[in-house]
DNA sequence: CGTTATGTTGACATTAATCAAGCACGGTGG
DNA sequence: CCACCGTGCTTGATTAATGTCAACATAACG
């Protein structure tokens, strides 16, 4: 995900400030502003264009991706309720971003959003924080990407996508994209996205293909398919940490 | 690249503030610290260690990676001197870091950094470039590992490691990293890494290979190999921007 | 109810991984 | 100075996986 997994730390209207409004977070900067929808292959925003707003997710999902010269897409990730898009705050856009189902967004313009960032220092740690979130996200898909097998890309592209269900921790995974989006995403065919699906039916870890969600039947035998995992588990982190001397001065 | 590409900044003490020291930016910090120096292959910190400081690479070259399970090796980046270590700001750090050629660094405790940086905005500024830039990159390398042939990932990575070349846009582009290195940060194996540069010297798009450089002779011609590029190259975007309107609210 | 999107499946081609030698450079010690 | 050894790199033969092309099935849409 170039998503932040953050969820919306709603409300909590805490201090209030002179002119600026009682800002307790960054998504209460949304809060009043009007409701945009998209429909489902709806454009919100093209690579290149001048960053003029940033958006903040209310409902449905998106994608972000980067087309290549030859026409290729690359889906650089999927975003969720709560995510914020052009957050980056560079002069443009990095990515296209596009409705994948019905999209509720909200916006705020960029500069404005820049000024309430700058006065109000808790929010800088927020924004640092999602900023963060989106680094790893892009840093995880990387390491998504370089797994070998279409087995192991997919099982852990269901857990990614479960994790992020909001709480629900069924066994029932949400996707609404479409396999081709799935394709884009972890740099395969649609035919082995769709192969390879089978495939895991077939073994009896989910259940047969549905069009938009699949059901895990076998959880533990994803996970051990989706194999050399790290990430998340690290939570104590037990490391060893010794003899190694830092070098010399 | 996980690794910023800004150059320097060097120097350029400015301003002078009260107890703090006359910071002009967030290479200033690490200006009056003492250098480290690692041997080739030494590591720096692991991933999950407690991020205790930041780092600033004064000389050589170092790679991020990450382990995964079954023991397999993932290069997320490889740092060059100006770059910033650990600067993801987490309690702990996101990967592990090793020296790849004999190493200078100047450290800084995270604690400090990140009092200084609250304190100062125009430090601020130039911390969320950083972040910016290093997720930016992140994002790169997720869809340079997402390109099909290996021809291609070999392309781009000479390209990008000579863009990384402070300033002199020669034809001979340094590599020192081993080949595993480059296998593990594209993605795919030695053997492979090793037929492809082969390939390439048989074709006459780079000289015959040596041990840690490539010297490119037909820039062009590599350029159409690395193909559907993107980045870099977007300086005007002159899309057409057109009918698409955003939607309702 | 036909038409288009999307998804599945099959046969086949192509690419890269794997297994296995062999080569070349750099360092060490005789 | 040279023989030796180890590491990193190259090359070859083979295999396994995924991409490609093509047909078909199914769901979605007007």
């Amino acid at each position: 995900m170039s998503a932040q997994v953050v969820p919306m730390q709603e409300g909590r209207t805490g201090a209030m400030c002179s002119q600026a409004l009682p800002v307790a977070d960054l998504s209460s900067l949304f809060a009043r502003r009007p409701v945009e929808r998209f429909a489902p292959g709806q454009p919100v925003f093209w690579e290149g264009d001048e960053a003029t707003h940033i958006f903040e997710v209310a409902d449905g999902m998106l994608r972000a991706l980067r087309l290549l010269g030859d026409g290729r897409r690359i889906i650089v990730g999927f975003l969720r309720p709560g995510d914020l898009l052009g957050v980056s705050l560079k002069e443009r856009y990095l990515y296209t971003v596009e409705a994948v189902s019905a999209v509720e967004l909200r916006r705020f313009p960029r500069r404005r959003f820049e000024d309430e960032v700058a006065r109000h220092s808790h929010l800088q740690q927020q924004l640092f924080s999602r900023l963060r979130d989106e680094m790893t996200a892009a840093q995880d898909q990387a390491v998504l990407l370089s797994r070998r097998s279409a087995e192991e890309k997919l099982a852990n592209f269901f857990l990614m996508m479960r994790r992020n269900e909001n709480c629900t921790r069924t066994a029932v995974v949400d996707l609404p994209m479409t396999r081709l989006d799935i394709a884009d995403y972890l740099g395969m065919t649609i035919e082995t996205v769709s192969r390879t699906i089978t495939k895991l039916a077939n073994s009896g870890v989910i259940a047969p293909p549905e069009r938009r969600s699949v059901t895990v039947l076998k959880m533990e035998t994803l996970r051990s398919l989706a194999d050399g995992d790290e990430s998340e588990h690290w939570m104590p982190s037990p490391m060893p940490r010794a003899q190694y001397a830092f070098a010399s001065a």
